[in-house]
DNA sequence: TTTGTTTGTGTGTTCGGACACGCAAATATA
DNA sequence: TATATTTGCGTGTCCGAACACACAAACAAA
């Protein structure tokens, strides 16, 4: 018969601790440790103290491995987030989601989408219902529509389920986790951007389009850190205007955009702060003027196209993808690996030109 | 007596393939699978192809966790590395191999590390030498010095141990993975970014700093991208030229600037292929010339002040942490979970602004 | 005092896979 | 033919942690 001894082996000089090495120290059972560590009460009030005393003293950290393999529960995690069909910028954040989804399959992870329009409240809340009945482990949304979320937040507060919040961010109910930009700071870049182009005091144009109140905070709070950007530079002879624009009437928004054009000779720079500068770019390319610069965000194709004809100058790419994969992976870390999982975490602004627009399309962070 | 009753579980509607599961249906046991997975032999050759056979059907996925529970191998990983403390560049790749060796560490990884004098070639043969003498089981380094290494790669080769490279691309002999920018690339980037700052006809000087033949190849396609951007817009009445310069010895490397400043009344912009451009923007700022945009690389520290204070325009970021750090995680798939590592791997170029620095400063890759 | 419940602790099985070993049958060598 | 060796396959233990269960002792209720 075989019996290997026992090694509690050696890793760079320290010994690596196990529940059986506490136990030992502890003189108690391993099953005693394993109350002590999961809270799972029956143990003397002395016991427990003297063993976490020794798991404090050893430094004791759980094999995340032997842990994963012998609870071997799945998580259901619902995943609530616009419909890419409507809105192609969602595709991006759906895809990290499905990154990260196989990454963890292994670790019993199981994700359940759910999926609304994102110009539908009634569709919003119609799928949160479905979603909050199935009772998930854990919930990750993109809380696009402020009002009626907050009734949802409240309820999964009270049945003590994690949510995590992406791209749009709700102080309320504090979420497990918020995974998203800086606006703020996206402004700032932006305005540096369309300055740097344009050394010579002129005007520019903030463009709010196609997106009411649903990311008013985040539009704000860009427009905030453009204009922040030419007030801390001390560039008061800069003129900064302003339009809230809506392509779904169209011939009201043309009118609009020609008289903007016509109002503002001057107008040297448009700052487009949703995914939809290809809109304005693709009508300044029909009426041939190429003397604006255009800064936008979102790496969507007709953006792609636009960037690639020199149409549009630059593009602030706000890591989609990367948003739903992190927005898993703190979901996993917590859940499962019960690490700490900070609660803020902003993904970085990427400047995308069309010369390094290859990285950021399939990048696989 | 408790018996948990053999669940063979599901997720997701499918069934969860395990070894056992493949033994039953191929009517042998979970020791005749292993050895067919393993190759290890004491096979029937029907067996084999019955059970391989399953195993696609199947489509078999090991249990990593399970893999590595048991097979509780420790691998040694080195690290030949430039020492940070002579050129404070390489804290950063050190950092991410760090952080790759904390996350890795319960996969049972360790790592030594092997510094070296970045400016003295016999300090890395002699590192290179001592690490090959303890057969570590893989190997990541930064082949700064390419005569000296092609002797070393080919011994690891033929003993078999894996090596990365990252920073430094090397084609022979070919390593397991190449990890870093990609600096055609980033060529283009800086020409965009100096000639968008610029829009008038004018002069721009391509500035290699302080580094000899080391990474000559870099920087030769650094120019050559940084060219091309002009040429393939047309743009032919730009001026570009070039200075190969070096700081070590003062007075002559003052001189020539001086020279280039005087010979090139249209300079507006300077493009340092090196992590050096602090130098140039110190001496541009002695001199009160603040009319010259700056392009340069890494944010090391000396370089972020000239940034935040104007002096430099645009860094760009190489993502050195993430070099470290993805050259550990490659090594890990390969090694640990057996998984196919992409052969090359560029690291997305960041364009950092005294805006945007936050980001890049601490981001955890 | 007897019976029931709570508290404290130890034991044994399991997760999926790796691998050492046992052992019979087939084949080779004497 | 007797003995070794190789080949093919099964069994059992272990990795570290989770958790169900067994069971004694302490305490409470009858």
């Amino acid at each position: 018969m075989l019996v290997r001894q026992d090694l509690s082996y050696f890793f760079m000089g320290k010994k690596v601790i196990r529940i059986k090495d506490i136990a030992e120290k502890a003189q108690v059972s391993t099953g005693t440790v394993d109350r002590v560590i999961h809270n799972r009460g029956r143990v003397a009030e002395d016991v427990k103290e003297r063993v976490n005393s020794i798991i404090k003293q050893l430094n004791y950290e759980p094999n995340l491995m032997a842990r994963v393999l012998s609870s071997r529960k799945t998580f259901n995690i619902a995943a609530l987030i616009p419909d890419h069909k409507i809105d192609a910028y969602w595709s991006a954040p759906k895809s990290g989601i499905k990154k990260a989804e196989s990454e963890f399959r292994a670790y019993g992870t199981k994700i359940e989408y759910y999926t609304f329009n994102p110009y539908k409240v009634e569709s919003f809340v119609k799928k949160a219902d479905e979603l909050t009945k199935e009772k998930p482990d854990a919930i990750i949304l993109s809380p696009i529509f402020y009002k009626e979320t907050l009734p949802f937040f409240e309820k999964w507060k009270s049945q003590n389920i994690p949510f995590v919040l992406f791209n749009t961010e709700i102080h309320e109910y504090d979420p497990l986790s918020y995974i998203g930009q800086d606006s703020y700071q996206s402004g700032l870049i932006a305005a540096k951007l369309i300055h740097y182009g344009n050394p010579d005091p002129s005007t520019f144009l903030v463009a709010h389009i196609d997106e009411g109140t649903a990311n008013a905070a985040h539009l704000e709070k860009k427009e905030q850190g453009f204009r922040d950007y030419f007030e801390q530079n001390s560039l008061s002879d800069y003129q900064i205007i302003r339009a809230e624009l809506n392509t779904a009437q169209l011939s009201s928004f043309l009118n609009a955009f020609d008289t903007i054009l016509r109002e503002n000779p001057e107008l040297k720079g448009i700052y487009v702060t949703t995914s939809k500068a290809h809109e304005i770019a693709n009508l300044l390319q029909q009426k041939h003027i190429r003397t604006l610069k255009i800064v936008g965000y979102d790496l969507v194709s007709k953006n792609i196209k636009l960037l690639n004809n020199g149409m549009i100058s630059f593009l602030i790419n706000q890591h989609p993808k990367g948003q739903g994969y992190w927005s898993v992976s703190h979901l996993v870390d917590h859940l499962i690996f019960k690490k700490e999982v900070p609660m803020l975490k902003y993904l970085p602004l990427d400047i995308v030109t069309k010369e390094n627009l290859n990285y950021y399309l399939d990048s696989d962070e």
